[in-house]
DNA sequence: TAGTTGCCTTCGAG
DNA sequence: ACTCGAAGGCAAC
């Protein structure tokens, strides 16, 4: 059993984090959330300022959930009105985590249009079918698939994990990434525009994917992914930013165009600055959430 | 070249 | 039973 001591427990929030939807493998049994990353089964549970792990190094937990960074300083570059600042006294404590780059791509190629269970759904069969047998506690876990492995699979098999469209974009980019054309550490070096431009050239990967692997694997907590939910917080909340015409036009459409998608997600990027990633994830959890309320509260 | 439209798998909610 | 929408993207036009 591990233990780490934290500065202060508003500084990291174990729940908010596994539960926005960043990540898609973590489960929670009672107090433990149970989590199989990079090919190693753990669980961690939080009590005020004390994180709790076991079967997990110390400095693994550090670097995963970057307990590195300063949160109240990134918080509070991103704290520019009213809004926002009631998303991040809402969820403070929430982090952007470290994922993997392999299982975050094909993980956010699997989210275009689905809701959050079904790309869980999704990652859960591929990684049962496909993934390392594991034994934790006695239970089996399995873990996130390799290329090569996905490389090698039908597109048939890969289609009974019930990825659709996704199938083939998903065999061919697991194929260039076991050929060195996709080279994930090449990435986290470069800017974030030259790390996207080369993402977009891959087939399934527009901008919203794009802009989300390159926020939760590629160290680019400048991207500003928008999605419908972001979408329609930006367009609540921050309409008198844009022309009434753009937001009559984009407000009612199911998807954006390059160019709608690029004045959205820039708008982000200047207003927040340099952790705009950081606003989109507790905007997106926020809008959410609220979403939530009302439905549960609707009879 | 930039912007638009129709289509794509699946699946649960209503 | 039927439609709608979901952390969208592609290709034809």
């Amino acid at each position: 059993m591990g233990k780490l001591l934290l500065n202060d427990f508003t500084s990291f929030n174990l729940d908010y984090t596994l539960g926005c939807g960043q990540t898609f493998r973590w489960k929670k049994a009672g107090n433990w959330w149970y989590g199989l990353v990079n090919d190693k089964v753990f669980k961690i549970r939080q009590n005020g300022r004390e994180l709790i792990f076991e079967n997990i190094s110390k400095d693994f937990i550090k670097n995963y959930f970057t307990l590195d960074k300063n949160l109240q300083q990134i918080l509070s570059s991103i704290s520019r009105d009213e809004h926002i600042k009631q998303a991040l006294q809402r969820f403070r404590g929430l982090r952007i985590v470290r994922q993997h780059p392999w299982e975050c791509l094909i993980s956010y190629i699997c989210a275009t249009n689905k809701n959050i269970p079904g790309i869980k759904r999704n990652i859960e069969a591929l990684s049962q079918k496909f993934g390392e047998e594991m034994t934790f506690e006695g239970k089996k876990f399995y873990a996130f698939p390799t290329p090569a492995k996905l490389a090698k699979v039908s597109l048939s098999e890969l289609k009974e994990c019930g990825l659709g469209f996704r199938a083939k974009y998903i065999r061919e980019i697991a194929e260039k990434t076991i050929q060195g054309i996709i080279n994930f550490e090449d990435f986290k070096e470069m800017s974030y525009k030259k790390a996207k431009k080369k993402l977009l050239r891959l087939r399934g990967v527009g901008h919203k994917v794009a802009d989300c692997v390159l926020l939760f694997s590629l160290e680019k907590p400048e991207a500003f992914p928008v999605d419908v939910w972001v979408k329609r917080a930006i367009l609540k909340h921050y309409s008198m930013h844009f022309d009434k015409e753009f937001v009559r036009k984009v407000l009612h459409k199911k998807s954006l165009s390059p160019n709608e998608y690029n004045v959205i997600s820039g708008f982000g990027r200047e207003y927040f600055g340099e952790y705009a990633g950081y606003a989109q994830e507790y905007l997106f959890h926020y809008e959410r959430f609220n979403s939530t309320l009302k439905h549960s509260f609707s009879f």
